[in-house]
DNA sequence: CTGAAAGCGCTTACAG
DNA sequence: CTGAAAGCGCTTACAG
């Protein structure tokens, strides 16, 4: 177990300064090339990795971002978390992860993070967060770059990027009446979370555009798991005038409502259209494959990381972008059956 | 834009010296009470945190542990991820999460986490290291911890922590056996994964035990994909003498197979019965509702945690930890019926 | 129980 | 283009 070689050893090897040496390695431009060689040499021949926790306390910088998850259970989450992968470590940056839930349970803040110089910034995919944390997160003692991705806070300072969230849904909706339906329910997410009221509010929008009556009881709320729609699916069950069509308010609700379906023997989309939100792997495959709006999440990652970093470099102009969505029709709607 | 306050701040409000601040901090028993409160309390008056990047440089540790996946978009590494994530956290550790295609694809080399002190301490996920990454990653410079979780490497000196494949492969085939199955085909994954060649290895050794004829068409391989299950599919249909039940590597499998015979008309289990491995979030709500072989993916994570955080602290054993696994019995398998 | 001082391994003005 | 030197913010023997 020797030790690791550092920029000292270099310097020594290649008969240079460490100024030099660390030159070469951060700005080779700025050196002879002769010196360049010769340092490249050292650094071949000791095997030198450079030290980052030197040269993060050196440069105040983390080198790393914090991404936030409500939970790390969602599926929806892998691909934006890849997408933001791709872009951070392209820059050298790492890509650290927790959950809120995580978080608190364990009794650090969030604001720690970036606080006690673990992340350079961070992009918080949980719409969940109350406003005390929001607030200290918008006071942090030096203000950090922090992004929302997917979700965002009302009239709150932060940049974020997400998916026309408004279109989709109306899509969705306008989708389900060109095929014929005129009783369309929505299945929505978790009260109080931004994103899901966006996606409610249009969802109500169009039916009022299309003229379209909606009973009360069409309109059911719960949060964003399989469980969700299961208990949707109850509900749909129990009702005397159900509706033909169901749009719901993320894939994953869809798949626990269809699920649920089944299981009484009611068939999708005979007797009931289903249409979901997201575009996750599975929904291809689900039984029926799901007709969805799909959302770019590699990208709506790679753009939230984009985001941080432009930010850290002093060229960010705080942006909201909206990234466009894709109807997709799948085997889970079809025109009703009376 | 205020400067985050340090330990010599918290020093000169509380009128002691920063010795006697860190140590308040780190082992509040060897000082004086009454200097632990002049010291709390100027904490709080300055908002001090401690800056990590300081105390890693001094400690010569990353205080965060780098998690190596081969892939974000597979679910069944969430619950698995939340395991470690609470373990971590609970002893002040962070979690880096990386995927191996994209540690390549950036040029970096795996070892280099742990050599330029981003990392103290890896969690492998992949069982498709080369031998060339798994051999420098024993012999990096100074030997730290590497643990492999679900996967391992044979022969490798590395400890892991799994589930006890063989006996729940085993469990899974005498199930399908006791249904009144004869004809059991086996769909594996990836070549070359070692996980994946116990598994059917046990199904091979438990198809003999009970005297079963295994066609070598019914064993077919692919990889952990959706896609893999659905190519299966493909093949299963084709067959002129078709298994009555299917025991698949993992449900992700499962899903794409049954996706695939339903897209062509084919009833599970009424066509052929079908069990997955993992029982992740959603096969309980997939239609037909999959059996499976549970793994406990939380204590999985949070055994692979606890290995590396003991290894850290001197007090390991290196040991190989067997999870048990509980057979699952769900719709989507019955006796057959011809 | 406490303090003075060294040092972890880098980077970066500053001077030449 | 290069080097000497200071310093990022902690921790930890060492001495008392």
């Amino acid at each position: 177990m020797q030790k690791t070689p550092t920029l000292q050893d270099v310097a020594r090897i290649a008969g240079v300064s460490t100024a030099t040496v660390s030159r070469t390695l951060s700005n080779p431009k700025v050196v002879h090339e002769s010196t360049r060689e010769k340092v490249a040499n050292a650094v071949r021949v000791s095997g030198y990795r450079i030290n980052r926790a030197a040269r993060n306390l050196r440069t105040q910088r983390a080198h790393s971002i914090l991404v936030l998850l409500p939970d790390l259970a969602n599926p929806f989450f892998s691909a934006i978390l890849e997408g933001i992968s791709i872009s951070l470590s392209a820059k050298g940056y790492s890509m650290l992860i927790a959950s809120t839930k995580q978080v608190h349970a364990s009794g650090e803040q969030l604001v720690d993070y970036l606080d006690d110089a673990r992340a350079d910034g961070m992009i918080v995919l949980d719409g969940g967060l109350t406003p005390e944390v929001v607030g200290t997160l918008e006071n942090a003692s030096d203000s950090k770059p922090v992004v929302f991705a997917c979700e965002w806070i009302e009239n709150g300072k932060f940049p974020s990027v997400r998916s026309e969230n408004r279109r989709g849904t109306k899509a969705a909706v306008k989708y389900l009446y060109d095929l014929g339906h005129t009783k369309i329910a929505h299945i929505a997410g978790p009260e109080g979370n931004v994103l899901m009221h966006a996606r409610k509010d249009a969802f109500l929008a169009e039916m009022k555009t299309l003229q379209l009556e909606l009973k009360p009881e069409w309109l059911v709320s719960g949060d964003f798991s399989l469980d969700a729609g299961r208990i949707a699916a109850e509900t749909w069950i129990a009702m005397h005038d159900r509706p033909t069509a169901v749009f719901c308010a993320s894939d994953q609700i869809a798949f626990g409502f269809i699920s649920e379906l089944s299981r009484c023997d009611f068939k999708v989309p005979k007797d009931v259209s289903v249409m979901g939100f997201d575009d996750i792997e599975l929904s291809e495959r689900f039984i029926p494959p799901l007709s969805t709006i799909q959302q770019d999440r590699t990208r709506l990652g790679k753009t939230a990381a984009k985001i941080v970093l432009d930010w850290l470099e002093g060229k960010s102009d705080n942006p909201t972008i909206i990234l466009p969505v894709t109807l997709i029709k799948r085997e889970s709607t079809s025109g009703p059956s009376n």
